[in-house]
DNA sequence: CTGGGTTCCGTAAACGTACCCGCAAATCGA
DNA sequence: TCGATTTGCGGGTACGTTTACGGAACCCAG
C-alpha cells in the first residue's frame, strides 16, 4: 500500500480501530500474528515489526497505534517463528568433573534434558576434567577458544578460576556455576542445592534423632570448595541455634580419598568415645559407613550422608543411615542451563544465585529415588560427548 | 533434478556417500536440516521427509539410504520449524478448585509456566470450581463442549467424575489428574506429591521426634479423596513398619471446615490424654494449630502439617510445628502440563502416575520457601483467565 | 525547480519443515 | 500393445518472524 495521502485523517477514532480489530482478529481461532496487527491498521508488517521491537525509523504516532493494537488484539510473538529465523546456533560449553558417584553425570543429563527443546538452537560441548578443582583451567581455556557463547562449570577451587571467569566476563561470555560457587567473581549465577541450608537441615535432623548428649563428627571433601565449606558452616550454625545436646567433635577433610576416609573414621571413633552422630557431607561416604559397620555394630551412631547412589541404598533401607541429602543433580543441571539460555537468548538476568531445596531421602521415600540411581561404578560408563 | 536415468547405478558405494556427506554437511556450523540430507544424496526434500516420517510411497532402498545419511549427518529435526508449520492451537482446559491456602493458584501458575514456551501453540482455558469435589462435573462438561484437546482436573470425588473421564476418553480427549487421582479410570496420568510416601515420611519424622510412648492423631480432609486416603494409608503403614512407640489414636475428617477442625482438635485432646503427636494432612491446618496453642502451651505434642502458607510460617519458626510437607504445587502443575502436552503433540505416553518427592520444610530450610508463599487470603486474587 | 538527504514505510526473501499436487516410470490387466 | 493404476519422487507453498533493500513523500539548500 502506498503512503497515506495527505488529506486523509491520520488517526481514526479509537473506537473504530477497536471495532475493526475485533472484527478482523477472529481468524478461525488461530493466535494473532504480526500481520493481523498490520491488517487491522492497514499498514505493513514491516512497520509493525519496527514498532514492536523499538527499532528506529518509525513515526512515533504510528508506533503508538501499533502498540495499542497489539495490546487489544492480545498479540504474543510466535517463538517458533522467531527461533526459526534466527540462524544462530549458540555453543555452550559444559566443563564438569568426572563422576563423583555419578553425580555429575546426572548434572549433565539435566543439562541435556533442558536443552532438548532447543535442540537445533544450541550446541552443547561437554568436557570432563578428572576431579573437582583439577584440570578445569585448561578446559576453561578451551571453552573460551572454541567460541562458546556460555560456559557451565563446577569450580572446585574458586581462587584458581577467578582470573578465567574474569577473562570470560571481558569477552562477554557468561559463566554459570553449578553445584558449587565462585563468590566474588563475575559469574552470571550459581545453581546449587542450598549448601548452607543443607548443613542446617542435617543439624536439625540429627537433633531430632539423637536423644542423648554427645558429639557429632563431620566429613567433608575440601573446605576450599564453597559448597563444602558452606555445608559445614550451615551445620555448625544449625547445631548452635538448636542449642541442643549435640556438640561438634571435628571437621575432617577427606579430599575424596576413600581409603583415607576409612582410616580417618577409625581414628575419629577411637579418639572420641562420646560420638553420637556423623554428618558425611561428601559423596565418597561408602568407606566411612563401612568403617562404622565394623566399629559400631550396635548402630548407636546416627548417620546422615549426602547424595544418593547404589551402595547407599541397603544402608538406608536397614536404617544404618538415617537419611541422605539428595542434591538434585538433574534439577541443578536443568536450572543452570535454563538460566544461561534465558540470559543468552532473551537477555534475562537470573537471580544472583539459585538455591534448590535439598531432598531428604529416608527409608520412607527412598523408593521414589530408586529409578534415578545409575548402576554402580563402571569405568566405561563415561559421559558421551555430543 | 529429474529422476535418475536408468543406466546410472542406483547405489553409490557407502564410502562415497559418507565422503560427500562430510563434505557438504559443513554448512558454516549450522545444524544439518532435511535439505542437507537431500542434497547429500542428490534427492529431493520431499523424499527425505517421506523416509524420515515413515510415510508411504517410498522405495525401501531409498528410505534406507536416507535414514543412514540422516544418521551419519547427525540430523535432528528443527522443532521450531515443525511447531511453526503446525497451525494447530490446541486448547487445554484446566479445571481446578478455588484456593486452598493458595495451593491451586500455585498449580495454575506452574501450568502457565510450563506452557509459556509454547505460547502460541496452546490455549489454556482456566475454570474454577468452588472446592474439591464440588462443581467439577459442570466444568468438565464445559471443557468437553468447548473443543478442548486435553483436560487437567483435581478429582475430589473420583466416583462422580468417572463417567466424565470415560466420556472424554471416548472422545479421545486425554485427562490428567493433578494433586489427587481417579484410579480405575482412563485418565492419562496423575501427578501428585506421592501421597502414600508423604504419609510414611511423616510417620518416620514423628518417630524420630517423639521420644516417649504415646498416640498420634491424624486430621485429613475427606477420605473419599484419593490423595487424602493415601496419605493416611501411608502414615499407618509407616507407623507399623517402624514398630516404634507411636500408636494411631484416630483419623478425623475435617471436610475443610475450619471451625469444625478447631472443635475436633479440642475434643481429641480432651479424649486422648496420651496424645504425643499430630499429623495434619489437610491444608486447613491453622485452626488446629490454634487450638493446640491453647491446649498444649508446653508444646509437648509434635505436629507435622501439610502445605505451606503464610499463617504457618511463625509456627514453623517457633518450633510449634516440627515440619510441614510441601507438595510442590508449581512442580505438579508443570509436570501435569508437560505430560499432557507431550502426549498431545508428540504422542508420548507418560508413566501411569507421576510421583514427586514431597519436600520436608523445617525451620532450617524454611527460608528457601518464603519467596514462594503468596500473600494470605485475598478474595480478589483470582486466577486470570488467559 | 532540481538535487540530494532524511524520514518513514512497503515488499520480498529467507529460516526448516510438513504437506499437497502432479509428473514420470513401472506395473498390470486385457 | 495400449490405457489404467500404482509406485516413487520432485517441486512448490505455507507457517510467522526477521531482515535487507528499495521507494515514496517530505524538507531544504542551491
Amino acid at each position: 500500500m502506498a503512503r497515506r495521502p495527505k488529506g486523509v485523517p491520520e488517526l481514526p477514532s479509537q473506537r473504530a480501530d477497536e471495532a475493526l480489530a475485533i472484527e478482523r482478529s477472529s481468524r478461525d481461532g488461530r493466535p494473532v500474528g504480526i500481520k493481523d496487527i498490520a491488517r487491522a491498521l492497514g499498514i505493513s508488517i514491516g512497520t509493525v515489526d519496527r514498532a514492536i521491537h523499538g527499532r528506529g525509523g518509525i513515526n512515533a504516532i504510528t508506533k503508538e497505534r501499533v502498540l495499542k493494537m497489539s495490546q487489544t488484539l492480545g498479540y504474543r510473538p510466535n517463538l517458533a517463528a522467531r527461533y526459526l529465523k534466527a540462524p544462530r546456533q549458540i555453543r555452550v560449553s559444559v566443563n564438569l568433573p568426572a563422576r563423583i558417584g555419578s553425580f555429575f553425570d546426572a548434572v549433565r543429563a539435566g543439562i541435556r534434558d533442558a536443552s532438548s527443546p532447543f535442540q537445533a538452537g544450541v550446541n552443547l560441548e561437554f568436557r570432563t576434567h578428572p576431579a573437582l578443582g583439577e584440570g578445569d583451567e585448561d578446559l576453561f581455556r578451551e571453552a573460551l577458544e572454541d567460541n562458546s557463547k556460555g560456559i557451565i562449570i563446577a569450580p572446585g577451587h574458586p581462587a584458581q578460576l577467578k582470573v578465567w571467569i574474569r577473562r570470560a566476563a571481558q569477552k562477554r561470555v557468561p559463566v554459570v556455576c553449578v553445584s558449587t560457587d565462585a563468590p566474588g567473581t563475575e559469574r552470571l549465577t550459581a545453581v546449587s542445592a542450598a549448601p548452607f541450608v543443607s548443613g542446617a537441615m542435617v543439624a536439625e535432623l540429627l537433633h531430632l534423632a539423637v536423644r542423648e548428649r554427645g558429639t557429632v563428627g563431620v566429613f567433608t571433601g575440601d573446605l576450599s570448595t564453597i559448597d563444602h565449606s558452606e555445608k559445614v558452616r550451615g551445620f555448625k550454625q544449625g547445631l548452635s541455634s538448636l542449642n541442643g545436646s549435640l556438640e561438634l567433635s571435628g571437621v575432617i577433610e577427606t579430599h575424596d580419598d576413600e581409603s583415607a576416609a576409612y582410616n580417618q573414621t577409625r581414628k575419629l571413633l577411637a579418639r572420641d568415645r562420646s560420638l553420637k552422630a556423623l554428618y558425611v557431607s561428601t559423596a565418597n561416604s561408602v568407606t566411612v559407613i563401612q568403617a562404622l559397620e565394623e566399629l559400631d555394630p550396635e548402630r548407636r551412631i546416627a548417620v546422615v550422608t549426602t547424595d544418593l547412589f547404589a551402595q547407599l541404598v541397603p544402608f538406608l533401607k536397614s536404617g544404618r543411615i538415617l537419611a541422605t541429602i539428595y542434591q538434585r543433580p538433574e534439577a541443578q543441571g536443568r536450572m543452570a542451563f535454563e538460566a544461561l539460555y534465558n540470559f543468552l537468548a532473551e537477555g534475562k538476568c537470573p537471580p544472583h544465585r539459585i538455591r534448590l531445596n535439598p531432598h531428604i531421602v529416608m527409608r520412607s521415600n527412598l523408593e521414589l529415588f530408586l529409578g534415578r540411581i545409575r548402576p554402580p561404578a563402571d569405568q566405561n560408563n563415561h559421559a558421551r560427548v555430543s
